[in-house]
DNA sequence: GACCTGCTGCGGATTG
């Protein structure tokens, strides 16, 4: 990305920076600026435009962008009081580091460093208040109490304000958090009439485009972007294959069957072979080791603590993940850190961003990552600068043979993982899903703009937040529409003159702490059967009746659903196999799922399988012959048919619904849809009908969906805007017409005698 | 069947 105004930019960008700072970069024995960081000297000494600096490993971003806004900063000093530069970003203990590395760095410009989340002293922050200045590390929910709390006072807090850092952008875009983002930062230059330059720092991602326009709604084609490189570090990859049902540890392995062991009565196969791997491989050095779930963290933590006592070495292996309570999270962090003393952290995303634990020697992956956006992510981590990065998957599968049904024998996890393997190589991470209109948060930044302001009149909260704000997908008419139903549930009142002003519920709202958080905590469903509470449980898919449900390995039938309590009542289903599913808590991407299709149609084996998992592969794509699967994506199961529609987890969802509303029961079945009682001739007939038709409204269809109410100020949203929301941001009616297509359009043959 | 993030101000008890 060096462009010839650059060359030989790392000696001159050097010259361009503070004394001090020179000073600081020779005490840590840098020989030169990275290439990077010279380039970003240059805009951001300017100070006349927007930066996004993306690498996908550490590779010196916080300097990048600090070294030049502290030179600016510190060669021209303010004369006002009031912060000078403000950072933003996603964690308190992101936060808390950043605040250390910074404050050596800000000293030599003699300014002053503040940091302000939820666990700082109210004596720290009245002093801040008192007399703000220099740098100020701050979390966006804390950013929002200052401008609900002492929203007079912002103007003054900020009035001498330079720069604004976002650090981790790409774990902002596309959320309701990135929307509130957003939105402060708007409220906040609207606040000083001034437009102050963004500086980001994020990984590698998907759509540069959309990240500059995240940065900057509207103008964001005007950000610089600069990537810094990091195509020197090689990769180090094996994908290890396990089946579920196999003991195969080595003899005089601890654990091997002895009573109390843990071979003994807990522990599947496939995890204590995984396990006894990840002792023997991990055991001495630091490494972290990536599980799906909280309850995969812990059977496997438990696992390898007991190997370690088993073989009376001291235990190294350490759980972390969001349940866990602080102490015992911020021991493994520190653990981390301590370079004399080797840990491996079994961990859900909890260690995957920000937080600068320093390098890893490698990372283990049980199950298919998420995304592939994660598992980059995941792997930036390990690989001092020189060193390969070194990520080990392991993947366990069921055994198959001739009655194991199609969804089963397929070995969807193992299959997805190379597709996600395959499309790391290529460069390819999820871009973020469009479409998403943020009315909840929009609701919530409705509610702040009146306490920051004690009232608003209608049109100029309109104008702040959507003509050219953040929530510029509302229109006029939806916003009265809005504005009007928020007054029917006594969120807002409208004063004689027209101002807007709380109501006594949106008082109680906005007066509890717990209104600065954008982000619902996902609500539990509870389970219902015969006036029996069978448990709870979060849901996210679309729940109508009539669908099939399973829970503590049971076939349920949904009967009805109650949003408002969030009580799902239902009936024991006949029995059969239960369902399985492969997902990993965040939506498979189209792409993912077309890359997986594109596997089983290949037939080489790639180098970085073990053997096992080559046998596996070879078996799936067997199978996937077997079923002739490369010329029908129907296939008669007893009275049933399996769907497969080789596409992500939107239209998949989509398409649930949209059979749903044809009067059709279709269930998740691994990689396929499981429409109930029906034959794929008349299913296709069925689809052929179906399709012969207009495409449906996507609002249309998001009224037969039950739980809409998903993000956090969603219950106050009228069923008008809640389905046009839903319609955005949960259904791809276009997407799931075009796999339809595909469907009828591959060829449909009866087979009577075949499962 | 599924990951994570964040949060104010005050009162009162305890300790040095």
């Amino acid at each position: 990305m060096t462009t010839s105004e650059h060359s030989g930019s790392e000696s001159s960008a050097f010259a361009l920076l503070y004394p001090g700072l020179q000073r600081w970069i020779w005490d840590h024995g840098w020989s030169e600026l990275r290439p990077a960081q010279a380039e970003a000297a240059f805009p951001i000494l300017a100070g006349d435009t927007d930066v996004i600096i993306s690498a996908a490993t550490a590779a010196g971003k916080t300097e990048a962008a600090f070294l030049p806004i502290l030179s600016a900063v510190g060669s021209q000093p303010s004369t006002a009081p009031g912060v000078e530069v403000l950072y933003l970003g996603p964690l308190k203990a992101l936060i808390n580091d950043q605040f250390e590395r910074l404050s050596t760095m800000a000293e030599r410009v003699e300014l002053p460093v503040h940091r302000w989340h939820g666990d700082v002293s109210g004596g720290h922050k009245s002093e801040i208040l008192r007399k703000p200045s220099g740098l100020l590390l701050i979390t966006p929910e804390s950013l929002e109490a200052l401008f609900v709390l002492r929203g007079s006072q912002v103007p003054t807090i900020f009035g001498a304000l330079r720069y604004v850092v976002v650090d981790e952008l790409h774990s902002f875009i596309g959320s309701e958090r990135g929307a509130q983002l957003q939105s402060l930062l708007h409220r906040l230059e609207l606040a000083i009439h001034r437009r102050v330059p963004r500086v980001a720092l994020s990984a590698t991602l998907g759509d540069m485009g959309a990240a500059a326009d995240f940065l900057r709604p509207g103008s964001g084609t005007r950000a610089r972007h600069i990537v810094a490189d990091d195509e020197g570090q090689a990769l180090k990859l094996q994908l290890r294959g396990y089946l579920k049902t196999e003991l195969e540890l080595a003899p005089g392995q601890p654990g091997v069957g002895a009573p109390g062991s843990p071979g003994s009565d807990d522990g599947a196969g496939d995890e204590l072979a995984i396990a006894a791997d990840l002792f023997d491989v991990l055991r001495g050095s630091d490494n972290l080791i990536f599980a799906n779930s909280r309850r995969l963290v812990e059977i496997y933590a438990d696992l390898l603590r007991r190997m370690a006592e088993e073989s009376g070495v001291p235990n190294e292996f350490f759980a972390h993940h969001g349940s866990l309570s602080k102490d015992l999270r911020e021991y493994v962090e520190q653990r981390l850190k301590d370079r004399t003393q080797p840990v491996n952290a079994v961990c859900t995303s909890t260690l995957e961003m920000g937080i600068d634990i320093g390098d890893v020697r490698s990372i283990a992956q049980i199950g298919a990552p998420p995304t592939v956006a994660a598992m980059r992510q995941r792997l930036g981590r390990s690989g001092r600068r020189g060193d390969a990065a070194v990520l080990r998957v392991y993947v366990s599968e069921d055994e198959v043979n001739s009655s194991t049904p199609p969804p089963d024998s397929l070995r969807a996890e193992l299959i997805q993982s190379i597709a996600m393997v395959n499309l790391l190589l290529e460069r390819w991470y999820e871009p973020p899903e469009p479409g998403d209109l943020h009315l909840s948060t929009l609701v919530q930044q409705l509610l702040s703009l009146i306490a920051q302001h004690g009232g608003v009149m209608a049109a100029d909260a309109h104008s702040v937040l959507c003509a050219p704000g953040p929530f510029s997908g509302i229109s006029s008419a939806q916003f009265a529409t809005l504005l009007r139903h928020l007054g029917t549930v006594d969120v807002l009142v409208q004063s004689v003159d027209g101002t807007l002003l709380l109501g006594r519920v949106g008082e109680r709202i906005v007066n509890h702490y717990s209104f600065y958080a954008a982000f619902a905590t996902p609500e539990e469903w509870r389970l219902v059967s015969a006036g029996q509470t069978l448990g709870t449980l979060p849901i996210d898919f679309p729940l109508t009746p009539g669908l099939f449900l399973i829970f503590a390995g049971r076939r349920w039938r949904v009967l009805t659903v109650d949003a408002g309590h969030k009580v799902i009542d239902l009936t024991p289903a006949p029995g059969g196999r239960p369902p399985r599913f492969i997902g990993t808590g965040s939506l498979v991407h189209d792409r993912v799922r077309e890359e997986l299709l594109a596997v089983y149609q290949t037939s080489s084996t790639p180098a970085y399988l073990d053997s096992r998992a080559a046998d596996l592969l070879t078996e799936a794509r067997q199978n996937f012959a077997r079923y002739r699967l490369n010329e029908r994506r129907l296939v008669q199961d007893g009275e049933d048919t399996y769907m497969f529609l080789w596409a992500g987890d939107r239209i998949v969802n989509t398409v649930t619904a949209l059979l749903g509303a044809a009067g059709l029961t279709a269930t998740r079945d691994g990689l396929a849809l499981s429409v109930a009682k029906i034959s794929p001739v008349e299913l296709s007939a069925h689809l052929m009908a179906m399709l012969a038709t207009p495409m449906p409204d996507a609002v249309e269809l998001s009224a037969l969906v039950r739980n809409k109410v998903t993000e956090k100020y969603d219950r106050f949203l009228p069923d008008e805007l809640l389905e046009v929301s839903y319609a955005a941001r949960s259904l791809d009616v276009p997407g799931a017409w075009k796999a339809l297509k595909r469907v009828v359009e591959s060829t449909v043959v009866a087979d009577p005698g075949e499962r």
